[in-house]
RNA sequence: GGGGAGGUACCGAAGCGGUCAAACGGGGCAGACUGUAAAUCUGUUGGCUUAGCCUUCACAGGUUCGAAUCCUGUCCUCCCCA
C-alpha cells in the first residue's frame, strides 16, 4: 500500500482541465482518476522532451507547469529525455535530420534539461528516463514488427506529412518512425497520461494506438494550447526568435513581456503565471480596460516567478528608466582604453561584442544607432581622441550600454 | 530502371555571359513615433584595414578578356512512368 494522498476526482479535474485545449478522450481520464483514487494508487504521467535545444522558454512552461500540478495531485510524473528520438527529430517540415548526438552532448543536454525544468518541476518527485535505453537495443526485427501496426495511410494523415506531400517536399522514410518511436515511449512506460502540446497530438494518439495494439490500457492524450511567441503571431519558439527564456535575465524577461500584443495579456496569465484560478476573470477584464499596467503586472509576475521579486523590482525601475525616460541604466558592462592610442569608434564597437561584425558596427553608427554621452554619433571614421582619464557611456542600439573608461 | 524539372544569401523566390554582393517578399537590425522591446512609416541587411579590396549563387574542374549565368563530372531534391 503506497502512502500518499490523492484527492478526489472532481478537485483533480478542476485541477487538471485548467488551460488544456483537449482530452482524449475525457471519459476515460475520469475513469482512470477514479480507479486510481479508489486503490490510491498513481497515475503514471509522462512527458517527452527533446534535448537537442535544452534552452528552456515559456511555450515549454506551459506543458511542464501542467505536469507540475500532476506531481502536486499526488501522480507519478515521468519526463523522458528523447535522446535516442532526437536523431530523427520530430518531423515538422523545417526540422532536417539531426546528426546523432554523442553521449556526451546527450549526458549534458539532459542535465541541462534537468536544472531548468527543477524551476517548474518538483526534482524529487520527477523520474528522468532516457529513451535510448529501450529504443537503442530494439533490432530491424523489432523494428519491422513495431511498423507493422501502423499503416501509411493513417500516417500521411499528420498533417505536416500532408503538407510535405502535397508541396512535393522530401519526406525521409524514418520519419515515420519518429511517431512510431514516442509510441513505443508509452508502450514501454505503460503511461496512462501523455501529456503534449495541440500540435503534438498526432503523436500522442500514435502511442494510444500502439498500446491497444500490445493490449495494454491506452493513454489519455492531454493537450495543452500552444503559446503565442512575442510576436503576437507565431508558436513560442527560439527558431522564431519570439520567446521568453525562463532563464532570461531578469530585465530582458521583464521587457520582452512588455512588448507582447495585448490580446495576449491574458492568455499569458492564464498559461504562464502562477496567479490564483479566481483571480483570472478580474485579470480578463483589466487586460481591456487597462492594458498597460496589466501587462507591467504581467511581466512583474513572470520575472518573479524565476528571479524573486527583488529582481523583479530592479527589472520594473530598468526598464522605466531605460525604455521609457530613455535613461542610462546602473549597471553596464566596462571597458578599459588606453588613453595614448587614438581608437576608432568602429573598433571599439566591434571590441564590446556588441555586433558581430565591424560592417555591423558601421551601419548602426550610419543610421543613427550610436551614441557617446547620449550625443548621436554618424561618422564611422570618428576616432577617440582622449588625453585624461575619463569615462563615457557608449549606446549601441536599442539597449546595448557599455561604460568606456579611458586610463594609461 | 526510364523520362523530365531543379539546387541562389537567414527563409521564400527572381536572375540565365559583363551594368550582380545578386531584383522582390518575409524575417532581422536601426531611426522616427509610442503606455510598450507593440502597430505604423523610413532606412538597412556577406566580410574587411570601406571613395577601395576580399569571399559568395550545391561541390569539383573547364571554356571565356569576363560565369550565378555556357560545358563536363559528382552529390542532393522533386515530378511522371515502371
Amino acid at each position: 500500500m503506497i502512502n500518499m494522498s490523492i484527492p478526489s476526482v472532481n478537485e483533480q479535474l478542476e485541477v487538471i482541465e485548467r488551460g488544456t485545449v483537449e482530452i482524449v478522450p475525457r471519459v476515460e481520464l475520469i475513469q482512470k482518476l477514479e480507479q486510481s483514487y479508489k486503490t490510491q494508487t498513481p497515475l503514471r504521467v509522462k512527458l517527452g522532451c527533446d534535448p537537442t535545444r535544452p534552452d528552456l522558454h515559456l511555450g515549454h512552461s506551459v506543458i511542464l507547469r501542467k505536469m507540475r500540478q500532476f506531481q502536486d495531485l499526488g501522480h507519478h510524473t515521468i519526463l523522458i529525455i528523447g535522446d535516442f528520438t532526437a536523431m530523427i527529430g520530430d518531423p515538422s517540415g523545417a526540422n532536417k535530420t539531426r546528426p546523432a548526438l554523442t553521449r556526451e552532448e546527450v549526458v549534458a543536454n539532459g542535465k541541462s534539461y534537468f536544472e531548468q525544468t527543477s524551476k517548474i518541476l518538483n526534482p524529487d518527485k520527477t523520474e528522468i528516463v532516457y529513451n535510448s535505453e529501450w529504443l537503442s537495443p530494439m533490432n530491424f526485427e523489432d523494428v519491422i514488427r513495431l511498423a507493422s501496426h501502423y499503416t501509411v495511410a493513417r500516417m500521411i494523415e499528420r498533417d505536416d506529412f500532408t503538407r510535405r506531400y502535397q508541396n512535393n517536399d522530401t519526406i525521409s522514410l524514418h520519419e515515420f518512425l519518429y511517431p512510431l518511436a514516442q509510441g513505443q515511449d508509452s508502450v514501454h512506460l505503460k503511461s496512462d497520461i501523455e501529456l503534449g502540446g495541440i500540435d503534438q497530438k498526432f503523436n500522442l494518439l500514435v502511442g494510444r494506438h500502439l498500446q491497444k495494439e500490445f493490449g495494454q490500457s491506452q493513454q489519455i492524450c492531454l493537450m495543452m494550447p500552444l503559446l503565442v511567441g512575442t510576436d503576437g503571431s507565431q508558436k513560442m519558439s527560439k527558431s522564431y526568435d519570439n520567446y521568453i527564456g525562463i532563464d532570461e535575465k531578469p530585465e530582458d524577461m521583464y521587457g520582452k513581456a512588455l512588448s507582447i500584443p495585448d490580446d495576449l495579456i491574458y492568455p499569458y496569465f492564464e498559461l504562464v503565471t502562477d496567479i490564483a484560478h479566481e483571480k483570472l476573470p478580474d485579470i480578463r477584464k483589466r487586460a481591456v480596460a487597462d492594458p498597460r499596467n496589466t501587462k507591467h503586472e504581467l511581466a512583474w509576475i513572470l520575472t518573479r516567478m524565476y528571479h524573486g521579486k527583488d529582481k523583479a523590482d530592479q527589472a520594473r525601475t530598468y526598464f522605466e528608466r531605460t525604455v521609457i525616460r530613455k535613461d542610462v541604466p546602473d549597471d553596464m558592462p566596462e571597458f578599459i582604453l588606453k588613453t595614448d592610442s587614438n581608437h576608432g569608434l568602429l573598433d571599439v564597437i566591434k571590441k564590446t561584442g556588441f555586433v558581430p561584425s565591424s560592417n555591423e558596427a558601421r551601419r548602426l553608427v550610419t543610421q543613427g544607432g550610436v551614441t557617446l554621452d547620449g550625443e548621436k554619433i554618424t561618422d564611422p571614421r570618428y576616432r577617440f581622441d582622449i588625453q585624461k582619464d575619463s569615462e563615457m557611456i557608449l549606446k549601441v542600439g536599442k539597449r546595448k550600454f557599455g561604460k568606456l573608461i579611458f586610463r594609461n
